[in-house]
DNA sequence: GCTATTGTTGGACGCGATCCAAAAAAGATC
DNA sequence: GATCTTTTTTGGATCGCGTCCAACAATAGC
């Protein structure tokens, strides 16, 4: 066992109690001490778990996006079909539960400007990630660069519509899968 | 003349001082109230030019994103040749000075992670007007939302090359039209 | 028990952003 | 030129986010 005083709570417990606050009072008259109250810690102790309201239900997300920029870091030139495996691969590990009730509740909870926010720095990142990818397999930076948001749109539009059908309906791999079957052709 | 009392400055004034005092002490230790004060006006009067701290250099660009939807949104089927454009004239009409001088100097400013955060979210923003666009032009919804973030990566990777190389050396239009040139093929 | 380690907690702080009522500066009307 | 209307400015108040820190609590290993 690892030494220390042992965590009070989870960030999945936190991510819990924001999205039940989201859906009874919206998101912006929720504060991040309500959040920390219902899940039963102090508001300080929120920070331990997320570094940002807005963040909170993007965690897993960012864990896996790392996981990505990961996979593409590796030696080897990354054609094509690496840059394929490797967003499924991201895709394989991510269970963004909360998220996803955010994104099917977006107007319930009020979230609609928040999520436009944040996931569009989440798009960003994965684009800039694949972009430096695609680089290191020999594209120049202008074809890296729209290559790279190209995929980044379709992990964006794939968890979109995955969060929107209920997550139980498919896999988000596979629906990424598709996604990803669309992107030759996307641009003629 | 318009009657009522006349403004005491512009945003362009306000956003030169930001970029001063971006310059002198870096973004994060720039208040609100320091811009103000540099440009001769209350902190109040801040939020009669602009929205935010983040958003008064976007100003010029978001104008023309307004712009751009308006493209969009009339009558007609937006094939490809209308998606380009319609970008190429959102780029004519664009003279984002404060800005380009922000992303040359983003390191010196200190403003990486803002960059980051605020052109991303015009690079989403861009990518659903251009995909609903698309979807009107008769795309299924995927494809549509594939083809809009490319459109915007393009757009975003020549705003930035563009304020990379000084925005005395081309017009921003010429290189957009270069980026669009890449778009069929990035994706193959 | 003692110690090292890890987490929790409350409080204080600065800043961004919103709101509002009062005042100031212009044109319009007579 | 006095008054009215319109537009903008201004200061102050308020709220919440996010950071920082010192004190405290709980666990493992010795």
């Amino acid at each position: 066992m690892r030494a220390g005083r042992p965590r009070a709570s989870s960030r999945d417990v936190l991510a819990e109690a924001a999205c039940e606050l989201f859906l009874e009072q919206g998101f912006e008259a929720t504060s991040i001490a309500d959040i920390a109250r219902r899940a039963g810690v102090s508001r300080s102790s929120f920070f331990n778990y997320a570094t940002s309201k807005a963040g909170l239900l993007w965690a897993p997300f960012d864990e896996r996006s790392a996981v990505l920029a990961d996979l593409l870091d590796a030696p080897g030139h990354p054609l094509d079909a690496v840059l394929r495996s490797a967003v499924l691969t991201f895709a394989e590990g991510l269970r963004p539960d909360a998220l996803a009730l955010a994104i099917a509740n977006a107007d319930a909870m009020g979230m609609a400007a928040d999520l436009e926010r944040e996931s569009a720095v989440r798009m960003a990142r994965i684009a800039s990630t694949i972009a430096t990818g695609a680089r290191r397999g020999g594209r120049d930076g202008l074809s890296a660069d729209i290559a790279g948001a190209a995929y980044a749109g379709a992990v964006m539009s794939a968890l979109r519509h995955w969060a929107l059908a209920g997550p139980g309906t498919r896999a988000l791999r596979d629906v990424l899968a598709d996604a990803l079957d669309a992107l030759p052709g996307a641009v003629s």
